[in-house]
This record gives C-alpha cells, sequence and structure tokens, in this order.
DNA sequence: ATAAATCACTTGCAAAAAGCAAGTAAAAAT
DNA sequence: ATTTTTACTTGCTTTTTGCAAGTGATTTAT
C-alpha cells in the first residue's frame, strides 16, 4: 500500500493526494449510489477493477478514514465496508463528476438521478448523503 | 501522451477517465484561481510537476477540449493556454475539491476564498467562472 | 552583429504503479 | 468430508511517473 504524502499545502492538492486516481471515487460511487458494501461486489462492477488494486485502495481509503471495515453481520468470513462521515463528505464530489462526465461525455445516466439533480442538486446530494449515513448505521 | 479508452458509460468514470490523475486539476487550478497561462507559469507551482508530465498534460487537456492552445500576442516564443467552456465547467468539481480538503486535511487556504465560498457555494462558482470566460477573451 | 538568456518542450533512463493470472486460506454450504 | 464462497496475496509484465539533461526556436543584452 502505497503511503500518502503531501505535495503541498494546498487543499485541491490534498484532495488529490487521496482521491486523485481512477478507482477510488469509483468504490465511493459504488457505496452511494449502489449501496454497495463488500469487497465481492466491488470487483463486479463494469469498470472491472483488479483485485490487488482493490485490495490496495480499500486499505488507503480506510487508512485515511473515509471508509471501516468491519466483519459482516451473517458471515464470519465476509467484511464490510461502510462510508464515515468523511467518505459521506466526498458526495458532493462525485455529483459533480456526474454532472461534469453526463454533460461532456458520451454516457447513460440513470434517468431518475438525472431528473433529481436538475431539480435541485443541492437537496439530491443531502438526499445521498442521509442515506449513507442510514446505511452506515445497519 | 496517452490515448483515452472509456471504461464503461457511468458519468464518474468517464469523468475519471479525463481528469482521474494527480495533476490535471492542478493544472485547471492554477488557470482558475491564480489566472496562469503559460507553460513557464505552470511549473512555479508549489507542487513542481515534472516538464513531461506537464507537456502530456496540457495536450491531453488540449486534445479533450478542456482548453486551447495559441501562440502568445507579446512574444511568438510563447504559448497562452486558456479555458474552454468544458474547462470551466470543471470549477464546480475544483471547488469541492477545495472544500473537502480545507475540512478533511491539514492544509493552508486563502482566506477570501473560503470565506466566500461559506457566504455561498453557488455564487462564488459564477463568479470564478466568469473571471474564466473573460480572462478567455483576452 | 554576436552572444547569452528565455521559453517550451523532448529524450533517455530508473522507479513506481497498474494490470493480469494464478494461488492461498479461512469459513460456509452441501 | 468435500466443494464452494469470500477475501484476499503473489509473481510477473506492462504502463506510467519522475528526474536530469539536452534541444531548438526566439528574444534580449552587449
Amino acid at each position: 500500500m502505497k503511503e500518502l504524502k503531501q505535495r503541498s499545502t494546498c487543499p485541491v492538492s490534498s484532495s488529490l493526494d487521496v482521491l486523485g486516481d481512477k478507482w477510488s471515487l469509483l468504490i465511493l460511487r459504488d457505496m452511494v449510489f449502489a449501496k454497495k458494501s463488500t469487497y465481492g461486489q466491488f470487483l463486479q462492477s463494469e469498470e472491472k477493477i483488479a483485485t490487488n488494486i482493490l485490495a490496495d485502495r480499500l486499505a488507503v481509503l480506510e487508512t485515511h478514514g473515509l471508509l471501516t471495515k468491519a466483519v459482516a453481520a451473517d458471515k464470519k468470513s465476509k467484511f464490510t465496508y461502510r462510508l464515515t462521515e468523511k467518505g459521506v463528505d466526498t458526495i458532493p464530489l462525485i455529483v459533480e463528476l456526474v454532472l461534469w462526465g453526463a454533460k461532456h461525455c458520451p454516457t447513460i445516466v440513470n434517468a431518475g438521478l438525472l431528473a433529481e439533480l436538475q431539480a435541485g442538486k443541492e437537496a439530491t446530494v443531502e438526499k445521498y448523503q442521509q442515506l449513507a449515513r442510514e446505511n452506515a448505521l445497519a
């Protein structure tokens, strides 16, 4: 697992030190919008992350306090990953990625989500943040 | 220069295909908040990007239409990089990086910018978008 | 007019990270 | 008791990053 070195004291730079790669925010996306919480579920995503990269990113995100890892309620062989408040705070960022990608790249966006976002970005962000918090208690 | 391959049709994934690295958004940050526009100015930033990486990222961002490259008005040996509307549309994303980093990482944030953001995120985003558009005309 | 400095890169090489396929180990299901 | 599930790890190759030095077209200084 790579350790974090801060390149500068700039908040943009520091955020990218943690989140600036091609996979971390996809894992968070899956937790927020697909309510995924296990290693096996993350592996099934469309983008096909490699097993070693997934293990590394989960460890990094846990180390930096964006998520927690715990033995699953049903099976001892399973782990459940949950968002912390620091993780929940990335939702506005993820929403901006949705909006930029939907506007400028050839993508397929969930119609319901897009409608919600067009009706009100702030309310949509808060809705998914609240859902993520509830999910973190279960 | 690496070519873009879309990993999926998800907008988050597609945005990260373009912007998901440690340097691209720092270049855009410098254009937006520091009004930088030349290769030499980007090199001077605190994070010390390597010359070959900078040249590559500028080319990628130009290829994907986030910025344009043109001979500078004053010198033929200089180039001026300017944001397109697609580039201006990343400002909400950069602002979320500022907010997340300021809240969760040990950073030093421009007090004026932070005050502006606390007074109103939307208005601040629009202000910097408008400034970037004006700058793109000059 | 000539020489030095500026500007925007490019090149070559070493180090780090990503990607792929196969293997491992504990627990759960059959 | 054996197979399957779950969550990884390991070894290897490819790709990307990072560093230092070099290049060539202006542009300024002498």
